[in-house]
DNA sequence: CCTTGACTCTCCAGTTACTGGAAGGTGTAT
DNA sequence: ATACACCTTCCAGTAACTGGAGAGTCAAGG
């Protein structure tokens, strides 16, 4: 019989530790004197503590071990945790190895940049929305801003006269980036409504998202979408469709300076 | 101005969340209206959440953030934190392996065996301690038991001429494993004592050890000895040095059903 | 105008596997 | 007798939330 003290040396856990094991029923101690409440343990307890801390030192939680412990289960269920177990710590792996990639982007760019970035990228899933939307090819990029009035205002119309309520501020997804500039101005509505002057009505997907928040007119936007699609290749991401921007603070005759306008791109792991 | 749950849906970050960063202060909200309570965001703290979203990402704690985007430090200050846990991260992967790779070990042993190993090994580091030890070639197997009981009855009989004190149970050391054995009969003391008789003083260093633990007679020593030495190769461990028997339950006359044995290989990653 | 349902508030408890400390009792060596 | 090493219980704290209870607020529909 060996005191606490002992025992923890013998077995190199803390005193703290198997009584915490106590407490919890997980490896009880073998014997307590009732006139001191010392513990005492006896080496026929060897084979159970190390069963113990070998389960342990595989990752296993204690509920989890105290489980094997108890019902000493078979063969098969025992493979089934371990593989478990197995490939949980390969997604885990996976997971931090990730990580080390974005923190050597945020180091790269850091050496390159020698401060903190401009714009911060975070990956987010967005929720599939129920927008109005009318899509028209930009003849060049002097004429943006007035197709995308005309384009809104029609939306607009179009809801209004059909009794649709507005769910949110509007986004415009671009579908085409080279010579043929192609741009679909949508609004969240609540309910559908019919479709009809060249209105469509659709659900946007649930998807993940790259985003950056940009403060400001249009005139920054060069410097955002470089950050952004600059983050996406450096963090191994690409990009699986029509990028939106969406437009959180706006309006046409507001000083542009108050604009606060989310650029979002849909990715997925190459 | 939000309330918080179109702030949450915006930045996809759950409202308990919110909340629990507004309480330690990390992420406050812009705004509170005196007569309800309620929070209130505005657009403007997007940067501000978004950076500490992605730091979040690249998996520094919230208190190290807090200081981050508290102070803003300089780029040398960034970069020795992210480096630290660039190292810190990759430190994670390599444990991870290891654990991946007792786990498949252990996998492999079921599938040979069909049941939980009969014996577990763990490890552990032993402490340094003070033994008085003589040494002596075998010349057989046969010959193990007497000589051992010679060897430990002349260091008892040296550590009694001397009045030294004992420390606890003794431990043999195995010096050579070929034709000519070499064992080394050790007794932990209190406090050193003067050599003699052919009975050296010596500290046993500190160590890592792979360990198990039998229960028995010697006769079963040799499955005992298999099974170490099948984990340390299978779980990419080498011996470094000559392994010991340390005898808690023995006596020379008691029954061997009793005896208590552990078995210590120091060991070391390859 | 009232009700309903969605939303918000605060406060409290629980999660994991311990760790540290305080206050007080026990065992042994000098 | 006393010092000290060791043992006991109980309580609090860790990190980053998550869940729930009970109560107050807001907007829309009937």
């Amino acid at each position: 019989m060996l005191k606490i003290g002992e025992f923890s040396r013998l077995v190199d856990v803390p005193v703290k530790t198997l009584r915490y094991y106590d407490e919890i029923g997980l490896f009880k101690s073998d014997y307590i004197d009732e006139q001191t409440g010392y513990r005492f343990y006896s080496f026929e307890q060897l084979p159970r503590l190390n069963r113990l801390l070998a389960l342990k030192d595989l990752g296993l939680s204690l509920s989890q071990i105290d489980q094997m412990l108890r019902e000493n289960l078979s063969a098969d269920q025992l493979r089934d945790m371990l593989v478990q177990k197995q490939v949980e710590l390969e997604d885990l792996v996976r997971d931090i190895r990730e990580r080390i990639a974005r923190v050597e982007a945020r180091l790269s760019l850091i050496e390159t940049e020698d401060k903190m970035p401009d714009y911060e990228v975070v990956i987010k899933t967005v929720e599939p929305i129920l927008v109005a939307s009318k899509q028209e090819a930009i003849p060049n990029v002097e004429t943006i801003g007035s197709v995308m009035d005309r384009l809104y205002n029609a939306i607009v119309g179009h809801i209004v006269k059909h009794k649709g309520q507005f769910a949110g501020p509007g986004l415009t997804l671009w579908h085409e980036w080279d010579e043929n500039l192609q741009a679909e101005a949508t609004l969240p509505i609540k309910k559908s409504i019919p479709e009809g002057d060249g209105v469509k009505v659709q659900e946007l997907p649930s998807d993940q998202m790259a985003c950056l928040v940009h403060h400001g007119g249009f005139e920054g936007f060069p410097r955002a979408y470089q950050s952004i699609i600059q983050w996406i290749e450096a963090n191994g991401y690409e990009i699986t469709g029509p990028n939106r921007q969406v437009h959180l603070q706006f309006s046409p005759d507001g000083d542009p300076k108050n604009y606060v306008t989310e650029i979002q791109f849909p990715v997925a792991k190459v």
